[in-house]
DNA sequence: AGAAAACAATAATATAGTTTAAGAAAACAG
DNA sequence: CTGTTTTCTTAAACTATATTATTGTTTTCT
């Protein structure tokens, strides 16, 4: 079945029921995208999650002089979507694309309020999902006003070995907030000890 | 009743029912607090949701130099809770103190999870309370990562005007992740103009 | 009211991070 | 497989921000 891959990663919270599982089903839309591929730009309205089977997407804003600041990464078994704009019924300032070709499912707004409305365990999942979100969000402010970008850089490491391996320097700079260029300095200074 | 700024504060979105606020005027716990009077340590777990209905409280973190970083603030009709070690009952990493002499009501974590059981306005309105912080929190991580301390300045006198008069600028640039001191240079330059 | 603590401004010096530019290596698309 | 795009590194000059120290002012506590 197409949505296994959902079934198994909330069997980790609130395993779907029979019932959940066929709602589900019956909702969910599967892409294949090529790499550099966007599903969400700015001025649009964000109206889906979006969960990660196989690839590697990016979310991030651009700013006044045009460049790219990274928000959040998603892989394998990540949801991602712009929570904000989604229950706000808000045009997004931001953007989602694929780092990666990459298999994506997507939930529709519509459809996710029609699984809330039928399936408090679909209901209780989705807000640990974005419990989650949220926790890790409340780190990285802490981290971004309280460390310099060398520690931000190592904690990235860390915190995301397998990401690190595969997304370039680039992103990475623009996730941990400084310029590539300062990047290259900082990875010098490390390996140099 | 003492609940009744709760209640006012819930009726811009989903109105408490009598029995709803029945079970929360049973399990509130009013507080009156003076200044500096701390509500949560780091070690302790969070858990309480506490609501302001008078004075002003902060959220910090304190760094490896001794520092203090400030993630919130809360005044009259916020809420403010370390939501990720209430739901995760882990330790938390936070500080919240008051910074007036303040009136606050608190919800004990059993109490809130006996009211989510029972009262399906109550798990609501919650979720929106949570919802907003986390969209706040976005915008902030963007804006570290995008804008000068300038910027973030300009933007917080904007965004919390009445905050602004309120706290001294210690506490504003720690909110915004710079010294006091370069918080001086920026405003000199700022009213220089 | 008076002592103690916190606040705000300033300046000099030091460090962190950006910008611009350029070239070599790697990855990608047709 | 090859031309094109992206990535990584380096360096120098520049800008943003931190640090330390000093001083006068305001706020808080008793």
């Amino acid at each position: 079945m197409i949505i296994t891959p959902i079934v198994t990663y909330f069997s980790k919270y609130w395993p779907l029921d029979e019932t959940a599982i066929e709602i589900l089903n019956s909702r969910i839309v599967e892409k294949k995208l090529k790499r550099k591929a966007l599903i969400l730009k700015e001025g649009q309205e964000c109206d889906h999650f979006t969960f990660v089977v196989k690839g590697c997407l990016k979310m991030y804003k651009i700013g006044k002089k045009g460049n790219q600041h990274n928000l959040q990464f998603a892989t394998e078994n990540n949801w991602i979507a712009d929570y904000g704009s989604f229950y706000n019924h808000e045009p997004s300032d931001l953007y989602i694309e694929t780092l990666e070709p990459s298999h994506i499912l997507q939930i529709r707004k519509n459809d996710v309020f029609h699984l809330y409305d039928n399936s408090s365990l679909f209901d209780r999942n989705i807000r640990i999902v974005i419990e989650n979100t949220f926790i890790e969000q409340q780190k990285r402010v802490l981290q971004t006003i309280s460390s310099t970008a060398e520690e931000r850089y190592l904690y990235f490491l860390k915190k995301y070995p397998n990401l690190s391996n595969r997304i370039s320097n680039v992103q990475i700079a623009s996730y941990i907030g400084v310029t590539s260029e300062f990047l290259s300095i900082i990875r010098k200074r490390i390996t140099s000890i």
